[in-house]
DNA sequence: GCGGACTGCTTACCT
DNA sequence: ACAGGTAAGCAGTCCGCG
């Protein structure tokens, strides 16, 4: 800096201007104008270079007009953008018109963007034929949909809509599936094509699954072959850097306005893999003499600005220099304050490597993930980290996987110091990069995985939902087929039909069984469950939507149990194959390799990710027949699948009666069986396998269990004293923690019990838990914190309009002083005397708490658990309540 | 005008 | 934007009550 700018800017600081630093600014800028360039270090215009590396991401690019792709070169670790330059590839669509009847249809001939006609062959599932179809090709996507003239719009209609096949397909993955890449997967450019590097599969490992997978009954031809390769090839190293702003706000409690960025970027962080570890501040002349914070990591480095472009300029330079960017909420925040920030300060469009979309952005020269998108994923969430986080907020996720949270600051953001605001700033970073590196890399492994079994981009892939991801599987698996994709209203339009009425309002067909429990307490008690029943049955009873209700007459007395249905004896459907395929070698494989102590940790820590995410899938594959945006949508296939799940649970229920086993209780796919003995659990097993065809495992295996009369609602103790705690109240998330703390000294002690006559003693120690809580309550010992219920709002609190839930009255008054409130936030009330009977827990007193409100709930509580024991509740206060009462 | 029986809404959980 | 089934608490409605 200039020393004359340096002097005048230190006697702005002195007389506290913040205003006047503008004017410094200016010259600053003028100045240091022609250092401004952006510093990219991707590699694409480099001639020389060949495209090789691993392909992150498929995208169109509307200006060069075709499609490209970006590959990651782990050795030079550097990012390279493919086009697809010859254009080897177009736009298309599929009709079953022929080419003389579209050529008479002017629209179409003289459609601005139209190339050409071919003629395709396609097998059509749905009718079990081989059809002659005209591909109608065009310059652009376009020109096929998304506008009122494009070409499928101006073709005639059939009873299903227009005539017009795989017309909906957007075209970077038309393009994918037809160049049969597989994103996550290494290529190399070969004669303007992108072509596979062959990876090595050793050849036992191929015989040995090649021999798992033919004991079963179904032929997966050359699945195994095309699937080995996406299993085993491993993830490289790939270089990424996690970024977080932070914004001045001049109010509290309200989040800057992304679209407005009206405020400066005071603060912005960065963490990489690659030693990146920087902070960049904005000097703020009210806040100058700040005191160091010792806890920010001596490996850090804080870089002050003063000139808020070149702070941007250089953020922007550090975004261009990463194939991947890590952000938590970067669609809706970040990179979308980051970019509109920088035009309001005076960038143009094309300086900023940031394309905005509705709700995501994209950086120019690499990928960008949005952590926040993808760990909100239910699926991932579920299946992929066991339910480990509730809620989806950095700090808690951080919490829940890592094992470090945010930095615990006691005043607003706008008003720390700027150590402070640095310190607090970079670690919201880091730990968005963590969540990437965690556990060897497991995020990025699964997302790579991920990416190679659905074929998206990996930019999509974070974004969308699992039933996109089974969606773009199966397009791969059509087009690989050379199966005619249906259209979705003629999937419908054939199969339509549901036979059995579901039992909540509003459902569209019958699900599982959940068996009546045996109230009472159990001693020995083993649970059997299906592995991974739907699966299995769409696997085993051939379920897709081609093979339910197919067009043969002669199938039709292979019927599905309590419904018309009936299923295709001719031929292997799709969805069955695929998913049998994916469910066998997880079970038969990757699961067993995932724990087997003999194997190296890493290739054991593979087997156990490609385990994950094979699961994901697999448990998905059921739910997406019965999602209405699904495009092979099928209520039948979903029907048939539960169908059957109740048939063999109710089987497996008659059949240990038989074997005179008294089953206590079972829900969707598990028998909880008492005193049921080794030998009777080996017929049980072996008759599934043989009767049903489905395998039956031990799942648990219990001391005892205690049920009431409540269904999806249990206490099992393990033979090791650790308690298995169902859906009962005083686990729930919502409860007050003064209750969930009695709640867990109640388990604690039933854990310790160990024959009948334990329980005796154990009921005395109930006793006093109840009691204590009872008289610290009425005491008023226990703090609003404690009583406080935390209740999630679902929607923005203006939905609410047919109800007024207590949490949403809670959450009024919050937004009445100001506060922003939005859906995901978990909202912390007390119930008080009067009306409305509710309080944010920060405006109430101790003193209006009511009471009797409370003691139901304690009651409630701890009657789930009592109920079981075969003890009443007033039993256990009675005396004290009778006290009050006179 | 008030309370009990009922239905519906909402959330959190189970599989 | 994967599915259906269950528990719990509260909001809102209807009806009877001289």
């Amino acid at each position: 800096m200039k020393k004359a700018v340096q002097k005048r800017l230190t006697e702005y600081i002195n007389k506290g201007e913040d205003k006047s630093l503008d004017e410094v600014e200016i010259e600053e800028v003028i100045k240091e104008e022609a250092t401004y360039e952006v510093e990219a270090s991707f590699t694409n215009d480099n001639e020389k270079e060949i495209a090789s590396g691993i392909l992150l991401s498929v995208g169109y690019d509307g200006t060069k007009g075709c499609a490209y792709a970006k590959l990651y070169n782990p050795e030079n670790r550097k990012l390279f953008i493919w086009y697809d330059e010859e254009k080897t590839h177009r736009p298309y669509l599929l009709t079953d018109l022929s080419r003389e009847e579209l050529e008479k249809i002017p629209d179409v001939i003289n459609h601005k963007g139209l190339i050409g006609f071919g003629e395709v062959e396609k097998y059509d599932p749905l009718r079990d034929q081989w059809v002659k179809m005209t591909k109608v090709i065009a310059d652009d996507p376009l020109s096929i949909g998304g506008k009122p003239n494009s070409l499928r719009e101006l073709l005639p209609s059939d009873q299903w809509g227009k005539r017009a096949w795989e017309a909906k397909i957007r075209y970077h993955h038309c393009f994918t599936y037809d160049n049969n890449l597989i994103p996550g997967m290494p290529y190399i450019e070969k004669n303007k094509r992108l072509q596979l590097i062959e990876v090595k599969i050793p050849e036992n490992v191929k015989e040995n699954l090649f021999n798992l997978l033919k004991s079963e009954d179904i032929e997966y031809g050359d699945i195994l072959d095309r699937y080995l390769p996406v299993f085993l090839y491993p993830v490289p190293h790939i270089d990424r850097v996690a970024i977080d702003i932070e914004v001045f706000t001049p109010e509290l409690d309200r989040i800057p306005d992304s679209k407005e960025a009206e405020y400066n970027i005071i603060s912005a962080a960065f963490a990489s893999t690659d030693g990146l570890n920087k902070v960049f501040v904005l000097r703020r002349a009210n806040l100058e003499n700040s005191k160091k914070v010792e806890d920010l990591p001596s490996n850090v480095e804080i870089i002050y600005f003063v000139v808020k472009k070149k702070m941007i300029k250089k953020f922007l330079n550090i975004i261009n220099r990463y194939p991947i960017v890590i952000t938590f909420n970067g669609d809706n925040f970040d990179l979308r304050y980051l970019y509109h920030r920088a035009i309001r300060l005076g960038f143009k469009k094309e300086e900023i490597p940031i394309e905005l979309t509705k709700d995501e952005a994209h950086v120019k020269y690499g990928v960008h993930i949005d952590l926040y998108k993808f760990f909100y994923n239910n699926a991932i969430k579920v299946y992929a980290f066991g339910n480990a986080y509730k809620e989806v907020t950095l700090d808690t996720i951080a919490k829940a996987l890592l094992g470090t949270s945010k930095v615990e600051i006691e005043k607003p953001i706008s008003e720390l110091s700027l150590e402070e605001l640095a310190h607090y700033n970079y670690q919201d970073a880091k730990i968005t990069l963590d969540l990437t590196t965690f556990n060897d890399n497991l995020t990025l492994k699964l997302i790579i995985l991920l990416t190679r079994i659905s074929r998206l981009p990996m930019e999509d892939l974070v974004r969308q939902g699992v039933s996109s991801w089974v969606k773009s599987l199966f397009y791969a698996e059509h087009r690989i087929r050379n199966y005619l994709i249906p259209r979705p209203e003629e999937i419908t339009g054939l199969k339509g039909t549901v036979d059995t009425t579901p039992i909540i309002k509003g459902k569209k067909y019958k699900g599982a069984i959940v068996v009546e429990p045996k109230p009472g307490v159990h001693f020995n008690v083993v649970v059997l469950d299906f592995a991974s029943l739907y699966p299995s049955v769409i696997k085993k009873y051939n379920l897709s939507y081609e093979t339910v209700r197919c067009v043969h007459p002669e199938c039709r007395d292979q019927k599905v149990p309590e419904t018309n249905h009936w299923v295709c004896k001719k031929r292997r459907g799709l969805t069955s194959q695929i998913i049998g395929f994916l469910r066998d070698i997880r079970v038969k494989w990757f699961k067993p390799m995932s724990k087997n102590k003999n194997l190296p940790d890493e290739v054991r820590n593979w087997y156990s990710v490609v385990q994950q995410a094979l699961k994901v899938f697999i448990n998905a594959s059921y739910g997406v027949f019965g999602a209405e945006h699904f495009p092979f949508y099928c209520l039948p296939v979903a029907e048939s699948t539960a169908a059957i799940g109740r048939y063999a649970i109710m089987k497996t229920i008659k059949k240990a009666k038989e074997l005179g086993v008294e089953v206590v209780y079972g829900d969707t796919d598990s028998v909880f069986l008492k005193e049921p003995g080794e030998e009777k659990i080996r017929e049980l097993i072996r008759w599934s396998s043989g009767e049903l065809g489905i395998e039956l495992d031990v799942d648990k295996v219990y001391r005892y269990l205690a049920l009431s009369q409540r269904k999806k609602n249990y206490l099992g103790v393990f033979n090791d004293g650790s308690v298995d705690i169902k859906g009962l109240t005083g686990k729930k998330r919502n409860t007050p923690i003064f209750l969930q703390k009695a709640f867990m000294e109640v388990v604690r002690v039933l854990g310790e019990v160990k024959s009948v006559e334990d329980f005796e003693k154990a009921k005395e120690k109930i006793r006093e838990i109840a009691q204590e809580c009872y008289r610290k309550l009425e005491e008023r010992k226990y703090s609003l914190e404690e009583l406080a219920f935390k209740v999630q709002l679902t929607k923005p609190l203006k939905q609410y309009v047919k109800t007024t839930p207590q949490h949403v009255k809670a959450a009024r008054m919050l937004a009445a002083q100001g506060k922003d409130i939005r859906p995901g936030d978990i909202i912390t009330f007390v119930k008080t005397r009067g009306v409305p009977g509710v309080k944010p827990v920060q405006y109430a007193s101790i003193y209006e708490i009511d009471i009797e409100k409370y003691k139901d709930h304690i009651r409630t509580t701890f009657e789930q658990i009592l109920d079981a024991l075969g003890i009443d509740f007033s039993e256990i206060v009675g005396i004290r309540s009778l006290d009050m009462f006179i």
